[in-house]
DNA sequence: GATGAATGAGTGTTCATTCAT
DNA sequence: TATGAATGAACACTCATTCAT
């Protein structure tokens, strides 16, 4: 409960920042920012109220902070490590989801992404650099996935515009759920690998039922027509 | 100045708390529900701060019933409507994700939406109840739909525990973009009708093409050219 | 000591911005801007904090309004008075001196002159309205009755620029010893009636003996030359 | 950034607290003491705050040591020169003023009389020790040349009590004009010694032309032209 | 009922002061 | 001795809530 005890009055410059910015994730997270009181994130950091102000000129830029410091450095060689891939679409598009969540939803970085949901409307230039600098990235390697498959005949031909967010949205979501509701749900559990696997067996077979005959069909009135 | 200033939105009694609770929704929705000031709910509402008050309690019981009545009365004949239905399963998934959008989604019920993603870690009992009111509901409509269309043979056999977010995770980021991020990504564009049909396209049949040898491809590089 | 008791929560929305300002004035002088706390002075003027800021923006807003108001609505008609009066360039001299004592220097308004030569630096804006509003009239109006005294050879010729100081310089003086040093020289009391005639007395006539003879002369070697 | 970047101002180590005492005058004088921060006195001293706090116990003991010292050293043969003084008792006024200005009004030492009249209520004893240490010494000088002047027949018999501020206030207001007003008067400009020749001019000789006849004018309207 | 002036607990921020280095 | 990181009491300002009208 309490962040670990340390003596006080020490000295640390250099991770103090860093400590403060991982507090101020985790509370802005979980109670947004408004909600989110700075002493909060200073004990949290185990610092006083005082020295959050020397690393941070306000509670403010300690949240663009939070962004921009979460964010800034994973997206590096991210799209690099899919140049090289050999293997089918489809795996790369596994390896692209499972690697995603590996790395990033399951850390705590995801919770910019539930931060950026929730705090958007009020921090509208933060939302665009959050666009700009993870959303587009992850948009434009999906895209590009997809666009490998069905330049190789892998994948059938689709509208790339909106298949991305076939990809997308199930990672959104369960991120969101990881920190929103899912807590909130003691009846459902969501095994995030289970999960992903499920979503992707869906996206590359689809629920239909391979039709060797065209007999098969629902109960009910055939459909006019 | 003017002469016998009328009040500048003249209202019928009655609906005063419908108001309230309609401008809450926006307002807790755009800002957030700390960052949303009772004085500015009641000024939308086009009364003054006291008579807030005079309807709810504080401002977190206008949070609740915000929640409690948007929700409330439209879950009511949901799944009737598709104990009757006739035709293919795929038309009911379609059916119930379009229906769903034009009743729901994008209207301002849908702000209830993101309102949960948002505050769920701040009212952890309202977002149990908007577990048992509204996720719940849903998923087992959805799972009724697929378990349908897997006894009748329409479906591939299905881990329908989780096959179910392919339905509810698409729709729950088409929410979060409208109410989120969207607005902050003037470089994109999602037209919620083709990225229902889009979604739904991919979760019928995959994104893998027809096959016309039954033998998967093989891994390695995809053939040049 | 304690302000008059009023019945909480009372009503006067007309009275509350003068009560603050007099309060606001009346500490603003005593204890200089920065060391004034806004409670302190919402508590003299028998409401809370909260009210302060009902009817001004801040602290800063309230100093600008403190000085406005003091000074705005009493240098309306003092040149007219002037203007008709008959009687020796000297009875105007005294009159102007004693007059603005008694309607200026002797009431709070006089704590604004303390107050600007206290805080011109941290307000320049203001300072300079005060020169504008305040000493600049003053100014203009002691010039013209000097310039009145010369022109009607009552008065040996001046320069005008600097007489005017003359006036002045005693005046500004009586307001700092009344609202500054004065109440912490236990050992010297100025009545101030007193001290205008001694000012006013050595400005007409000079502290010289008037000379019949040249002999005057002090003990001592005769100067040089 | 700068390799071997040297401290920007090497101090002697003896010289620091009176360069602390020097930029404490100065910022006090210029902003007051509760508007100036240790901090900036510290870093107009090339020292580091903690450093101040070496040699002052308290902001509060800074400022006192401020006062003491700037006052201290300067009052001690001031007297004496004017006791072998030979010379009219006018012209030891115009040396008394004349001197006082370039040894005391013109330097960095006025701004005590500036920093006095500002905070004489927030440092009663403080104010008292300046009553007594200054104004108190030069009250008495005056005084002394004026009873000289008296004596000798040189000067007409005044009221000594009263007399003596017609040679403080026009030095105070003089001082109080380059420290807080003046500066904001841009289309006013007093040069001190003409400022001071025309004071000591009025002082001595009154404003009053010489009257031919030995009968004062009449009240009543001046003579037409 | 309806209002909006008044309240005061709460929060972001500052800054004199301390103290480990 | 000198530093400047750390502290926490103090203060400006906000805003949910109350209540006299």
């Amino acid at each position: 409960m309490e962040p670990a005890a340390r003596p006080k009055r020490e000295r640390r410059k250099e991770a103090r920042p860093g400590e403060l910015l991982e507090a101020a994730l985790d509370l802005f997270v979980e109670k947004g920012f408004a909600a989110t009181r700075v002493e909060e994130v200073a004990a949290h950091a185990g610092v006083s109220k005082g020295t959050l102000f020397l690393y941070f000129p306000s509670k403010e830029e300690l949240f663009k902070a939070v962004v921009r410091d979460t964010i800034g450095n994973r997206l590096v060689e991210w799209n690099s490590e899919f140049e090289s891939f050999s293997g089918t679409s489809a795996e790369m598009l596994r390896h692209a989801m499972t690697a995603w969540w590996d790395r990033v939803g399951a850390t705590k970085a995801s919770g910019i992404t539930k931060l950026m949901m929730s705090e958007a409307g009020n921090f509208p230039e933060i939302a665009q650099f959050y666009q700009q600098e993870v959303m587009r990235p992850g948009r434009e390697l999906i895209r590009s996935i997809l666009a490998r498959g069905v330049a190789t005949g892998e994948f059938r031909p689709l509208n790339l515009d909106y298949a991305v967010f076939s990809v997308i949205a199930p990672m959104n979501f369960l991120i969101m759920w990881k920190h929103s509701i899912g807590p909130c749900a003691p009846d459902v559990t969501i095994d995030p690998h289970t999960y992903i696997d499920s979503q992707i067996d869906v996206m590359l077979h689809g629920v239909l039922a391979p039709s060797p005959s065209p007999a098969a069909r629902p109960p009910g009135p055939p459909p006019k027509k």
